[in-house]
RNA sequence: GGGCGGAUAGCUCAGUGGCAGAGCGCCGCCUUUACACGGCGGACGUCGGGGGUUCGAUACCCUCUCCGCCUACCA
């Protein structure tokens, strides 16, 4: 089939996505081999598996990009890649499939219990790991160059458990009783960084009076008026002279029996704030429970567990804690203790999972021992063992690994690892590998199961070597530990990326990774938080096949946008989304600097790069119709004599070099751009324009040169464009008629650079037969000549090498400019314009616009001379010219020189004008 | 309160101790046989303010202002 005859007339994304989706869609679906038999260095880039169930979420969307474009690259360079699902994330999906299961049953989860509830959720992940590696198995036949490896262990609890017990044994997981958050809605204990805090929230600063046993008051001050119910101490500085007559002394509780004491505590009480005083909830209040401790009062919890007054509040029994409040705020003041308010701004902690504000519970917990695990942690990162990309994370990884808590990892949720916990009926714990049949400390055989799940980063945190079959001593392991890169957002740098550094020093001696590369948090555009209730949500599948405004209204509306959501999304999309495609989104999200912590993504962006992949299209389109039966891409350098086949070649080593050092370096928009600029201001404006006459006009050897070279270039930057558009390039390599090359597939190696191959010369060159162009078509359009008018141009060279060029290129340049070209001195009357020691003549016979002509030469000879001034005065600094680099100083002569030459001739032309 | 980052064209953002950049937008002209998802030409900047280092600062240092994010604290 000739190549470029099916090809419609603009990129139809759908056309080769049909085919290749696969690639990149919900389901992750790249991976390249890893032979067991192959010895070159093994590379891993792991990543959390997008979310199984729902929709693809455009921060995976754009994790997915950057994994995906350096695994096809190191790929390409010849290093194994193995992409690996993980197993947990989707603990979650699993849970909600087997709610959606229950539903549909009429049963709830209670009804079945939790036991049985994980079971089916543990079955169904292991049927969707089946129906994971099928689906593997069928795209991998499809793309004959993938020979697939998913290491989807089927049971990965093993491994926790393992760990669990390990790290138990060596006093690493402890048990303890201490204060925690709670959310009350969902009933589980939260760790810290489940906790999010709203800012600024106007509260109320409630002040009462304590009565003293030995008569007379002391005022306090709090925020949460109920907790007061179980209040245990007051405390006060021990230099407060106000108090000096209370210490020793105690208070009376108002509202149920019980003695107060008063305490003197330096550490928490600042005798600036508030009364000086302060009441003390050891059960309830991270301060207080320190205090508590110091003081050895007595932790009193007054809530239950879903945020009720319990059985020791008295009439306050059975109340929502914030019905509470303003029962005992009445309660006081009936007793006339109230002693005024005020307006208090305040910031809420909430929880992350239910929204509700988190209730500091006393509660028996597992724990983690943060500190010895962090030690290590934070060497690897200062003796670069691991190297946070950009480097700016790793002060903040510092900072958070030295001021690391101990993690509390038990959640009482209905999903999850089990904790392989055992109590007996003396409350003995067994920590074991295996169900025990028996208590370890006291031979009962009454044994219950802990109740509690880990915390789904626990298992998170093992992910990078349980996934390669840890504890067994795999051969994965062995190839792939440690891994090359991971590739995240910096959202989990402390959830995840931390704990799994944490977790694999510790069980295999290593850090899991070399880099950590960490890639901005996706926003819209105007750098906004995406948020489902704002509406300002963008998802990546409608980006790529386009949806209507009524799709987006009703999706918006199904995942919970509010109203004002629904009206952006109508004000900011009035017209829906065309279908970029996945090309135009990947290579817009790779086109932000990992720098910046926002990737604030904009559709008119996105419309810029499905341009780009038009434009390509449509290069290769040009390209292909031009080539004949004999002409073949080799994937070897063809030998070139003609100007304009020099100089592509040229330019695309050095593209080449910029793309290549980008993705060795991480800094994929430095590739993306580089590529970008090459394929379409130096390809597409100048080289396919410059190909036009000499494919038309020239001899047959110049005619051969130029289709091997046309091929060659058009084949290398497919390749080199592959990581980054897969698609495309692929859709438009396979039109290309090849050899060798054709034998493998794109993916089979990316374009090297070789700066040796630099051609200088035609460079050079080439920017003095651009400066002609540039200059005579900046004539005609001052003069508003109609390019379909053929001018007569002039042209002069300063010096014998442009003077040859330009009668080399001549025909070239009349083509380009729509003229005939002459390379004797200018006669008549003419405009001029100069550039690069060129100087072109128009010949304005017939055209006489005088007048515009000088204001445009007069505007360029200000800027002549403004730019000569500067110049001048810096080369008049003698400090300058004795200090600076002698060549700086040596290029700065030139271009005055230069300038001052244009100057000259500006001037001529604007006394021939006025004359 | 502590930490980290940012301030560059109308917008979103790169960048550099030696001539200030990209995409989009804007203004003209053009449907020329790869492409109007295009071509050609053009306008647009006290590189947040103030000091310092330097022959030279948008870049390095100090400081101020404003804006993000994280983290505490909040009786």
């Amino acid at each position: 089939m000739p190549p470029a005859a099916d090809m419609p007339k603009a990129y139809d994304p759908s056309l080769s996505e049909r085919k290749w989706y696969a690639y990149w869609d919900e389901h992750g679906f790249f991976g390249a081999s890893n032979d067991p038999e192959d010895t070159r260095p093994p590379y891993v880039i792991p990543m959390p598996p997008p979310n199984i169930t729902g929709t693809l979420h455009i921060g995976h969307a754009c994790r997915t990009t950057f994994e995906d474009v350096l695994i096809r690259y190191h790929r390409m360079k010849g290093f194994n890649a193995l992409w690996t699902p993980g197993t947990d994330h989707a603990g979650i999906s699993a849970q909600v499939v087997v709610e959606r299961q229950l539903k549909a049953e009429g049963l709830t989860r209670h009804d079945l219990g939790r036991a049985k509830f994980l079971e089916r959720m543990w079955d169904w992940r292991r049927q969707s790991g089946d129906r994971i590696l099928e689906q593997k198995r069928t795209l991998g036949a499809s793309a004959d160059w993938t020979r697939t490896k998913f290491t989807m262990d089927p049971d990965l609890s093993r491994a926790v458990r393992e760990v669990f017990v390990r790290l138990y044994e060596e006093g690493l997981i402890y048990r303890a009783t201490r204060l925690v958050n709670w959310d009350v809605a969902t009933q589980t204990v939260l760790s810290d960084l489940e906790v999010l805090t709203e800012e600024n929230v106007e509260g109320e600063m409630y002040e009462f009076a304590y009565p003293l046993e030995d008569g007379g008051e002391l005022v306090v001050a709090t925020t949460r008026p109920e907790t007061m119910l179980g209040d245990t101490g007051i405390a006060i500085h021990p230099d407060d002279p106000r108090y000096t007559h209370l210490h020793g002394k105690f208070a009376k509780h108002p509202l149920v029996e019980r003695r107060i004491p008063i305490v003197l505590d330096a550490e928490l009480v600042d005798v600036k704030l508030g009364t000086g005083a302060v009441k003390l909830t050891p059960a309830h209040d991270f301060n207080d429970f320190a205090s508590g401790k110091r003081h050895k009062l007595e932790e009193i919890s007054i809530f239950t567990l879903d945020g009720k007054m319990n059985e020791l509040t008295g009439e306050f029994r059975g109340l929502d804690r914030f019905v509470a409040r303003k029962a005992v705020k009445k309660k006081l003041a009936e007793l006339g203790l109230e002693r005024g308010s005020k307006k208090h701004l305040m910031t809420l902690p909430k929880s992350e999972r239910s929204g509700t504000v988190v209730e500091p519970i006393i509660s028996t917990q597992w724990f983690m021992k943060m500190e010895p695990l962090a030690k290590p942690a934070i060497a690897a990162v200062e003796n670069g063992d691991t190297v946070i990309l950009p480097e700016d994370w790793t002060k903040t990884y510092y900072h958070w690994m030295r001021n690391i808590q101990d993690w509390c990892i038990s959640r009482q949720l209905w999903w999850g690892h089990a904790i392989p916990a055992w109590y007996c009926e003396n409350e003995h714990c067994t920590v074991s590998r295996e169900d025990p049949t028996r208590c370890a400390h006291c031979d009962s055989t009454k044994l219950r199961a802990d109740d509690d799940v880990l915390d789904t980063w626990f298992s998170s945190g093992l992910w990078p070597f349980t996934t390669l079959g840890w504890p067994d001593k795999t051969l994965d392991l062995q190839k792939f530990y440690p891994a090359s890169d991971l590739e995240t957002g910096y959202d989990i740098l402390f959830f995840w990326v931390a704990r799994m550094m944490m977790m694999g020093i510790h069980f295999l001696g290593k850090p899991p990774f070399k880099r950590v590369l960490l890639a901005g948090m996706v926003t819209d555009e105007n750098g906004d938080k995406m948020s489902k209730v704002k509406g300002n949500v963008l998802d990546p599948l409608d980006i790529i096949h386009g949806a209507t405004l009524e799709q987006l209204l009703e999706k918006a509306k199904k995942s919970g946008a509010s109203e004002g959501g629904l009206k952006y999304i109508a004000k900011t999309y009035p017209e829906g989304f065309i279908a970029y495609g996945a090309d135009a989104l990947r290579y817009t999200l790779l086109s932000y600097s990992p720098q910046s912590r926002r990737i604030a993504l904009s559709t008119k962006r996105i419309e810029g790069y499905r341009n780009f992949c038009n434009k390509l299209w449509n290069a290769s389109r040009y390209a292909l119709g031009q080539l004949d039966d004999s002409t073949v891409a080799t994937g070897s350098r063809p030998a070139a004599s003609l100007l304009i086949n020099r100089w592509i070649l040229s330019r695309l080593e050095n593209a080449l070099t910029t793309a290549n050092q980008g993705l060795e370096s991480y800094r994929l928009d430095d590739s993306s751009l580089a590529l970008y600029h090459f394929v379409w201001n130096e390809l597409c404006d100048w080289y396919l324009e410059l190909t036009k006459p000499v494919l038309s006009g020239g001899s047959v050897e110049e005619v051969r040169e130029t289709r091997a070279v046309l091929v060659h270039v058009l084949e290398a930057v497919q390749r080199a464009l592959h990581p980054m558009i897969p698609f495309i390039t692929e859709e438009i390599w396979q039109r290309i008629p090849k050899r060798d090359v054709a034998e493998a597939c794109i993916v089979s190696s990316y374009p090297q650079p070789d700066q040796g191959l630099r051609d200088e010369a035609s460079e050079r060159e080439m920017t003095w037969l651009t400066a002609a162009i540039t200059s005579a078509r900046g004539l005609r359009a001052a003069k508003d000549i109609a390019p379909k008018i053929s001018i007569r141009l002039t042209l002069e060279g300063d010096d014998d090498a442009r003077r040859a060029l330009l009668k080399a290129q001549s025909s070239a340049i009349a083509t380009l400019c729509n003229a005939s070209v002459e390379l004797a001195h200018a006669q008549g009357d003419v405009a001029t314009a100069t550039a690069e020691g060129i100087t072109v003549h128009m010949s304005l016979e017939g055209l006489l616009d005088t007048e515009k002509e000088k204001e445009r030469v007069g505007r360029e000879l200000a800027k002549v001379e403004k730019d000569l001034a500067v110049l001048e005065k810096k080369l008049g600094n003698e400090s300058f010219v004795a200090r600076a680099p002698a060549d700086v100083v040596a290029k700065d002569r030139e271009r005055q020189s230069e300038l001052a030459t244009a100057r000259g001739k500006l001037k001529d032309a604007l006394t021939k004008l006025a004359g």
